[in-house]
DNA sequence: TAGCTAACGTACTGGTTCGTACATTAGTGA
DNA sequence: TCACTAATGTACGAACCAGTACGTTAGCTA
């Protein structure tokens, strides 16, 4: 996640673009995060990095293509963590459960990226739509869903009438309203969703749910 | 949900405080669940008001306030139509499938309440914190859920080991989601999670999923 | 090593935005 | 009907904030 090394500059500040550009972006992640598109300041990013605002003018050409750019690397982490799923050696079953977990853990170790994408959904995804990226990313995770749920259906073990897209959607609800609605569940419940003594109990009820849906006994319509 | 007559004036602009009130918090609602807590403006709310900016400070006291009024007000509803639950006459597996649906049916009906829940979210549910109403407002549902998910388990028909918050959080998720995550996961993967000819399939598949959890056949440990 | 350009810094501006000082009026109760 | 107060309107200020004009320098290359 963070592409900077802190203690890079060899001396007197040399120039580097490379390094300027990733600072101001990890800033930048951190500070959307924080505080949403517009309460973010982007004078406090500029001061949070070892440059100025001008080069964020420079390097990024507004606020607006700032936070483009931040979503863009922020998908680009999730679609490499994807692509090194490694789950179709397991039965369909054990492979779901297990891409039910990664994602999971995926969620809970990136909340900085679950904001990003709930202060996106805020402005209609109005950034996504303007990016030239983020546009054709795909998704590996959905093609690997969509390989074991064929497996699965096919040799029967799962019955329910879902594509790729909505279990995607149905492991990723679980997961994304448990980092992203923490604030508001836990005032208004008294539970901590992020709870690390609770963990475990809320990765088996995910697979468990999962599971228990592909493989549920259905009246035959 | 609007709480004012439009047409109301009785011919010269009288003066009525609970008018002038419940109309800020209408016009409040919308613009902040549009633009967030900082794209919102106070000019703007007053604008689309047939009152001034000035009557905003004199009823709510600032910007910050008048959130927390419109969350106060928008999770009044939610409680109200919970405490209007009926499904407890019915048996355990068809109770949490009504309650499903209803969940289901006014997450989609109330996608304003979902963006302020958003929202306060990403600001930490301070609002929540600040506000006296709030934190003692309870969930009539979770007690409702309770008593069903009792009884299933007495039963022996419920063979998950979940509570009521768990289980709330479980079926919220999902509506959640799919309201809250329209825009980006329409943006990105090709489909409308809130297209009006997917819902029956939608609603069904929450049904399905909640209920193959509660009831699957568990190893015992 | 001279010159060129990508990279960087400073200082500023123009518009926006929350909040308020001050003035005014409708309606009510004595 | 008169006075008092809740309710309302106007006009303005001070801070903030995105964006830029202009000037400077490091480091590469011819």
């Amino acid at each position: 996640m963070t592409s900077v090394d802190e203690p890079a500059r060899t001396g007197g500040r040399t120039r580097d673009a490379a390094r300027t550009r990733a600072e101001i972006l990890d800033v930048a992640t951190q500070e959307f995060a924080r505080a949403g598109y517009d309460g973010a300041r982007v004078d406090e990013i500029a001061a949070l990095t070892r440059t100025t605002k001008r080069m964020i003018y420079y390097y990024f050409g507004g606020k607006e293509q700032l936070f483009t750019a931040v979503l863009e690397r922020a998908y680009g982490v999730i679609r490499e963590a994807e692509q090194g799923l490694d789950v179709e050696h397991l039965d369909p079953v054990a492979a779901i459960r297990r891409l039910a977990e990664l994602t999971f853990d995926h969620h809970e170790q990136h909340p900085d990226f679950i904001r990003l994408v709930s202060i996106e959904n805020i402005h209609g995804a109005e950034h996504i739509a303007a990016s030239e990226k983020l546009g054709k990313i795909g998704s590996p995770a959905l093609d690997v869903i969509r390989r074991i749920l064929a497996a699965g259906q096919e040799s029967g073990l799962f019955t329910a009438d879902v594509d790729a897209v909505d279990l995607h959607a149905m492991i990723s609800s679980f997961c994304f309203f448990r980092v992203a609605n923490r604030s508001t569940f836990g005032a208004l419940f008294g539970r901590d969703l992020v709870d690390p003594a609770r963990r475990e109990h809320y990765r088996t009820m995910l697979g468990d749910m999962v599971i228990a849906y592909l493989t549920a006994e259905r009246a035959a319509d």
